[in-house]
DNA sequence: TGCAATTTTGCGTCAACTGTAAGTTTGCGC
DNA sequence: GCGCAAACTTACAGTTGACGCAAAATTGCA
């Protein structure tokens, strides 16, 4: 078997996959995800109910099954990165990705946006998300300062980090600007003048 | 009736409140949050289940019902603050304070944050009762920037506070000191020194 | 003591999630 | 093509949390 194991039988499981977020998607958007069951997602996905759990091992995860990819690109790149590589730099970086990212499918991305702000639920599930990214950024940045990752610092680097991804979102919601990564790219450079400061600061001390 | 509302009637329920908490902290604290039911608790506090979920709107607020009033007390900071206080110097005093009040009974502030942390639902329970404070910041920021409350700077000082009392949360785990205070106080100059030099990066931007 | 207000409880319901075992489909070697 | 083993889907049953409702118990006060 191929490493890249794209037999039949995965195309269809990830097909399968597909049509489970897009169904739940508009049903979410119609009915808000509270009010929509598992059950009616499976109903207009024509699966049974324990299929769709087996496949998202929660409901929010049909809103969320996408985001996972942008932390591991984070991941990644904090990985891969050379040694003497700044970790903000590794971040600007990764933030201009998820720029694009965006931009692919704005209106998506909006869509998306909305509904996580219409429910709480779903916005205390993001914020748990983001958690790991903040985790992976403070180990990085402990790394590269040479301190430990519970210290206050590599966590206030994480923590603005995803700050910074947050505010892209809403500008992402507000279409003030027609050119969405022209509106947004600033928000990079801010949060990256503000992180580097904010750091300055501290080692100066 | 008094403004108060310290009937007898009142000290009952509020001595209920405090049993039906302190039990669970127990019961979490021996099997764990996830394998500890409500019937558990109710049966240990000789209610029935369906009074513990009078008393506490879902199972996570029995580990977090003290952590409202830490927020309450912010959002009372931020609002009776006299027109021309920097924000910086009220999350100062209030961080001082939440330093003081986890410093009142550090075993059991210890216990506590051991439990969320042992727990991934409770540490995103936890997140999503941050997101309020962060708000509350961001918008007290903003009305002191004159810049709307959906702009970035006002959420990095909102996330980094909260960066802030977490590394305070961490410092009360870890006990290499003896004097907590002596050991977090640090923690608070050095997120103001943080907050405050990215604030000004920018302005003089 | 008796009554009105409040609290507690029992009961039914719903929805998410899970384990299990039985069906169904699929891919692949022959 | 055929058949079989592996993978996928499904039905079923059970657990748990949470909620509305109305009956019952308790409480405070006149």
């Amino acid at each position: 078997m191929a490493v890249d194991e794209v037999g039949l039988r995965e195309r269809k499981k990830e097909r399968t996959r597909q049509t489970l977020a897009d169904v739940a998607a508009e049903l979410f958007d119609r009915q808000g995800f509270q009010d929509t069951t598992i059950k009616q997602i499976a109903d207009a996905a024509d699966v049974s109910p324990r299929t769709v759990s087996a496949y998202f091992p929660c409901k929010e995860e049909l809103v969320f099954c996408d985001h996972g990819d942008m932390f591991d690109q984070l991941e990644q790149r904090l990985d891969d990165r050379p040694a003497g590589t700044k970790t903000v730099e590794t971040l600007r970086a990764w933030l201009m990705e998820m720029l694009e990212t965006v931009d692919v499918d704005l209106e998506q991305s909006r869509r998306t946006r909305e509904l996580i702000e219409s429910d709480p639920a779903l916005r205390t599930y993001e914020r748990g998300l983001q958690e790991r990214a903040e985790q992976m950024v403070a180990r990085a940045v402990a790394v590269d300062l040479g301190v430990s990752s519970d210290e206050l610092v590599p966590h206030m680097v994480g923590a603005a980090t995803i700050a910074a991804l947050d505010a892209m979102g809403r500008r992402a919601k507000d279409p003030d600007a027609g050119d969405f990564q022209a509106t947004a790219l600033p928000v990079i450079d801010d949060a990256m003048t503000f992180i580097g400061a904010g750091v300055q600061a501290l080692a100066d001390r």
